[in-house]
DNA sequence: CGACCTTTTGATATTTATCAAGTAGCGTGG
DNA sequence: CCACGCTACTTGATAAATATCAAAAGGTCG
């Protein structure tokens, strides 16, 4: 379906959730679709940008999916957040020039890549996307505060709950998820890195919840079965994702 | 120094901020010293915003000291952010309308109020200014992640550490510590909900790094007294609070 | 068919939380 | 100026959650 609907307008999952983020005029909508862009592919497991980097170009994340890491002092590393179709995962390069993350790939993933120039002249000319992309940080912002209070102050499987709530919505809410289902391509270590837990204590969970009847895992597709129990599980409220505009 | 020359100017730790951020030019500066203001004063302990509110106007702080923080679902506070005089602790209801979280002081508190629609038309006429607050949500966003990584990935040691490293920079970025000493309100409690550890846990590690010659409190100020050792044990590079504008 | 990742399981070790008191500091009112 | 009461800090003992180590079992892809 957006599949179809996208063909030869890469930029579709970008336009989707700017509109998600409030009204844009046809002008702006317009001026977005006219970028000039690069496509890429890469693999799996690939560092798209580095920390330090010193990027030119924004990206927009197509396809698949990506995440935002730092490793600290003893090797070990933390995600801070995942990626779905139509973020920028890494539009704070435009405003804050040496890059204190990494950008990685956990699936093949298709992106475009806009020059910083050229951005900086869209939002210049158009600041009601400036507006919109600024709002865009501020929820940004507000998943790594709800994802801190996960971490610090939050049991194992509530953990693994919330995030599976966040994910499902955060599909949904771009169309790729298809009922109670959504794409699931992360490994237990991504679970683990992202939830700051170990491989083993995300196993031990997934499979109570899978026990438990709550989730339901089969070829790279995970099933809600269950999704006021995983909601009540995850101590999850949906506020902070501000999908609703006016709010 | 600093009181004295703010008499009568009491946006100047906002604009002393402001020009951290990057050049401001005198027409924008002039538009932020000019802004009608409400100035309140609140006592420690106080609620300013909450949860879910709807704020109408922005604040900033002037001096003392505040917290953002959430109640997660056993009634545990996780503290996501300190805010030292010059900051906008919820700038974000500007563009998000409803608090995902809420405002806390943890010191007597002098604040200004600014009504949203005031400062909307403010960087609307000033979009350097638009751009400069950006870049302060952007950095925020950067505090958050480093924070997501001391909870989910540093020992107690590290956390209390890396902390006390950060909170030393930042105080000294807007004039509040003098050499190698700071204000010092936060409780062990406060700490801990930051850090997403006990109390028990907080005072212990505190007790270690005094025992150790690493630190010193007295009266309400910490002293630090080996820098370079607190650096190492904290994990701590300075990259991620972005304090120079070229980067 | 293998090589390589990922998942799974069991056993054990560590870190950190919780519980329970006791102590110290500090502001307030007599 | 001192006593009182509150809060924050400190300490010890014990419990719980989670990490680590080691190894086997399953999948997947070339």
């Amino acid at each position: 379906m957006a599949a179809a609907d996208d063909n030869g307008r890469p930029l579709a999952p970008l336009l989707r959730k700017l509109i998600a983020l409030g009204p844009v005029s046809q002008a702006d909508a317009a001026a977005v679709e006219s970028l000039p862009l690069t496509l890429r592919e890469y693999p799996p497991g690939q560092e798209i940008v580095r920390e330090r980097d010193r990027p030119t170009q924004g990206c927009i994340l197509l396809s698949g999916m990506c995440c935002r890491f730092k490793i600290v002092g003893d090797g070990a590393r933390q995600i801070n957040s995942f990626h779905v179709p139509g973020d920028m995962p890494d539009l704070q390069s435009l405003l804050l020039h040496q890059m204190d993350h990494g950008l990685l790939t956990l699936t093949r993933v298709r992106l475009a890549l806009v020059p910083h120039p050229t951005l900086m002249q869209l939002v210049e000319n158009h600041p009601r996307l400036g507006f919109l992309l600024w709002r865009d940080t501020l929820i940004d912002g507000s998943l790594f505060r709800e994802w801190m209070c996960s971490i610090g102050r939050r049991t194992a499987r509530v953990r693994v709950a919330h995030l599976l709530c966040e994910l499902f919505l955060r599909y949904r809410n771009v169309g790729l998820a298809e009922d109670m289902t959504m794409p699931f391509h992360l490994t237990q270590t991504h679970l683990g890195d992202a939830l700051g837990l170990s491989v083993v204590h995300v196993n031990r969970v997934m499979k109570s919840l899978r026990r438990d009847g709550v989730i339901g895992i089969a070829s790279r597709r995970l099933t809600i079965l269950d999704r006021p129990g995983l909601a009540r599980i995850g101590d999850f409220d949906d506020a902070y994702l501000h999908l609703t505009p006016g709010s």
